[in-house]
DNA sequence: GTAAATGTAGCCGATCCGGTTACGATTGGG
DNA sequence: CCCAATCGTAACCGGATCGGCTACATTTAC
């Protein structure tokens, strides 16, 4: 129900684990990265941007261009990569109550405070895991078959 | 990006917070609900249909019928509410990779660990907080006006 | 100069959410 | 006994979001 439908961050991450394990000095088309990523191009480029604005990859337009991951992959944690595509976004659904009611305003400060509190402990469990570790693990798959 | 656009939850917690705060024995009906809620009556009954079936509140078809809690404020969480109403939801949103990529089924792996294991921290978030804190915040707010 | 690639805007369909209407079932009061 | 009030639920609708697609401008290697 709450699911969230947005997808950005898996992509986010997808990307940054796909670049840290299969570029050697290369780089990477979008068209590639939306095929294993199973995704238009577009899209890509659009999840990429901001990633692009907090330093970890870099693009280059025209012929042979495409993308390059720049930041070192054992310093990029999932919650980096969180905070950068989703890190303003409450977790918790709030109801919009009449201004009126008393447990109205209770529930939207009680439930403010919780949803702070969740915030900073999804950014707990993410910091744990980084970018190498997934290109590592990736890689470790793709010799077992 | 992500958040959540359902506010079941929050209308489950309102919901709950002010039948055990303003029901003195009597019975509420979805129509005042709605109106402290700010939203339908009929979404309150479908919202209220699972806290019904989870045992924490009771409904009174008929003329003068309304609802009532049942179940002791003390005794429910908000990770009672959060279970029944959006237990099953994922957290993380995860998007559908091409299976023959390697990092696409590890990133699958690695997301849906971590979202077991964030759904396990929310829960211990919203299970420190009980609807009889927020009645009586709300009680206290009133009061205080 | 041409081809290949990114950057970005615009439109579209699918999906989800909650409002609204409608109708049936239940129940208390006159 | 009938009527009004209330819940239960299904159906349909409009708005918002998401991501695919197209289109076009821009950049750049050859």
């Amino acid at each position: 129900m709450a699911t969230p439908t947005n997808t950005q961050f898996s992509v986010g991450v997808h990307v940054l684990g796909y670049l840290a394990a299969f570029s050697g000095d290369r780089l990477i088309g979008s068209d590639e990265l939306a095929e294993s990523v199973n995704a238009s191009p577009v899209y890509i480029r659009r999840a990429l941007g901001p990633l692009r604005e907090a330093g970890m990859v870099r693009s280059h337009a025209g012929a042979h261009g495409g993308w390059e991951i720049v930041a070192d992959p054992n310093e990029i944690t999932l919650a980096d990569v969180w905070n950068v595509l989703q890190g303003d976004d409450a977790v918790l659904g709030l109801h919009a109550a009449d201004p009126n009611c008393p447990v109205g305003s209770t529930v939207h400060e009680l439930l403010g405070q919780v949803d702070r509190e969740v915030a900073a402990a999804i950014e707990n469990e993410l910091s744990t895991r980084t970018i190498a570790q997934l290109a590592t693990d990736a890689q470790a798959k793709l010799a077992n078959n």
